[in-house]
Formats: structure tokens, sequence, C-alpha cells
DNA sequence: CAGAGCTCCTGAGCGC
DNA sequence: TGCGCTCAGGAGCTCT
């Protein structure tokens, strides 16, 4: 799927159309996209329609959108449209009867603060993201929730998506807690780079950008995440961070017609990848073929010769 | 409770 | 042209 700077990179482009926006139409498609949403379909529809889109925020690869109900009841509790890309999902925004995109699941139609009317299109091969309307939790510490530059003060800025809620933040998170992190990776001793994908560690990080970082810090994907030295730790961490930032500069990766941004166009990052997708061509550090092991029903690409499994 | 493995689902691309 | 196989960037659940 679309990893943290891919989900970045629709978020910021979804923000100028669906902040202060209203909802004006709802289209569901296939249901089975809003898997995640327990009211099913009709009170998706009911729940949604009318209201007005406060903000996109994200969280790691978690986007959601607070909301205020046309029919708000007193007392009622703050809600969020909670999206995920999963695999293959792309959030699109077109033109109000602009040709319809291939997958295309559910479309809500938006009038925009400036009045346009707009499609949010959720397109979705193989249906492992979902769209569905969450309560928002008070997130611990009260700070910032997740990333929303456009929102200066709002008091769900603090707030959380209670399916999200178990997420931790992200490396490019203001609130980031480094010395934690590296705190994690002690007591862990799966491998390193499951440790890299365990959301609840940290978030925003998938299998392409968990084998970049390997292969920038020179680690094998099987080392024991607590077998690893502090500064070792800390130069993962710190090249993580670097390649995400370069990512999200980039408008992420797009490696195959999975990933696009809202307005269906792909990103540049594929041309800096060190690993992933680079399966025998010469590593750009030592020359060596790069290897492409099959690890949790997933690839695991890597130097052989400059990331070795220490004992 | 930490850790390993499985599973949900569909479509695109490739080789024969 | 068509069939069958392989592949896919996630995350939650279940079992040990």
């Amino acid at each position: 799927m679309p990893e943290l700077p891919e989900v970045e990179t629709v978020r910021a482009g979804l923000a100028p159309f669906l902040t202060g926006s209203i909802v004006r139409n709802i289209t569901i498609f296939d249901s089975r996209s809003l898997k995640r949403h327990p009211g099913g379909p009709s009170d998706f529809e009911a729940t949604l329609l009318g209201a007005e889109i406060e903000g996109v925020v994200r969280r790691g690869k978690f986007l959601w959108m607070p909301i205020r109900p046309n029919l708000q009841k007193s007392g009622e509790i703050h809600l969020a449209l909670v999206g995920h890309l999963g695999m293959s999902g792309q959030m699109l925004i077109r033109e109000a009867g602009a040709p319809e995109d291939k997958l295309t699941r559910i479309v809500i139609t938006v009038e925009t603060k400036a009045g346009e009317m707009v499609e949010f299109r959720f397109i979705d091969q193989r249906l492992f993201g979902s769209l569905a309307i969450d309560e928002l939790v008070p997130c611990p510490g009260g700070q910032r929730a997740g990333f929303c530059p456009e929102v200066a003060d709002a008091q769900w800025l603090n707030l959380i998506p209670a399916q999200a809620a178990h997420i931790s933040r992200d490396p490019l998170d203001e609130h980031f807690d480094t010395a934690a992190v590296i705190a994690k990776f002690a007591k862990k001793q799966s491998g390193i780079k499951r440790v890299l994908l365990d959301q609840q560690t940290l978030s925003g990080i998938g299998n392409i950008y968990a084998d970049e970082a390997l292969w920038r810090t020179k680690l094998h994907y099987d080392q024991p995440a607590a077998s690893l030295s502090r500064a070792k730790k800390a130069e993962l961490l710190d090249s993580v961070k670097e390649i995400l930032r370069a990512a999200v500069a980039e408008g992420g990766t797009s490696f195959d017609e999975q990933y696009k941004n809202v307005n269906g166009e792909s990103g540049y990052f594929a041309v800096s990848l060190n690993a992933y997708g680079m399966t025998g061509l010469p590593c750009k550090r030592c020359g060596a073929p790069i290897k492409r092991d099959s690890w949790m029903n997933r690839g695991s690409h890597f130097c052989p010769k400059c990331q070795k499994l220490k004992p």
C-alpha cells in the first residue's frame, strides 16, 4: 500500500478541497469498502449526508476527517470519517460528473468552501482499505493527535478515532519520541524489519521504506531488534526519518499503478530507491546484486554483502 | 504476553 | 485470444 509519504501526499491533496466542505451526495458502489463501519451503508449515508468536513488529519497511514453532522444531537460525541488505503486504495478528487475511474467503490460529492462541487472518490482494487465513521476519543497526553497543518486551532485536534487510537505516532510527528521507540526496540526479540512494520511500535512504515531504511543502515531484515547497539538503533531511526521526508518531498513512490495522488498522478520517489524492487541489480554501495528473500508472505530486498546477519 | 504465521480480497501482467 | 499462475506497498486475528 501507500505508506506514510503516499498517505501524506493524499492528505495534503485532499485538505484544500475538503476542509470546510459540505457533503451533498454519497454513492456506494461496493459496501465491502465500509466493512469497518459498524452501522453499514445506510447508517454511513445518514450520518455523513449534509455534514461539514472540518479538516483532514493523518497519523502514520491512517487518515481521518472530523465532521459536524447535519443533525447534531445534543451531547453527541465528536465523529470523524476515517479512511485507510490498505494495499491498493486511492482517494481522488474529480470535478463533479468527470468520467468514472476504474474500481471506484464509493463517491462522496462535496460542496467546497469556495462553492465548487467536487467528487471525493475512494478507489480500491483489493478491498483491504476502507472508509468508516468512528468516534473521536481523547489522545493521551493532550497533544495533537496527528498531522493537519491547515488547521491552527480546533478542539478536535487532540482527538483520535477509536479505531486508530492504538497506532503509535509516526517518525515525522512533532511529538514522536525517539528515545521511547529506541527503548521499545531494546525489548523486541523479533527481526528488526518486523518491528519496523509494527504500527504499534512506530507507524507509517511499510515494506518499501522498511527495506530502504535497512539498506541505508546496513542491517539485515532478520537481525533481532534487541541485538542492535543503541547507536545503531538511533541511526536506523535517523535513516527512517530522512527517507520518509525525502519521499514526502517527492510526492511518494509510485511503484506501479496502485498509488496515485488525488489528481491520479504518480509520485517520483521510485527513482531514489536503493533496495526495494532492485532484485538482481548491483547494490549502489558495493556492487553486489540485490537479493530478494520471500519473507512474511512478501518480499524483502537487501544487499547480501552490505546487510549481513550478525551473530 | 510477546512473537510468528495466516488470512481477508481482487485485478493486472506474464508466459504458454 | 484465453487460460492459469504469480504477484501486490497492510493489518488484524489466532495460536503457541
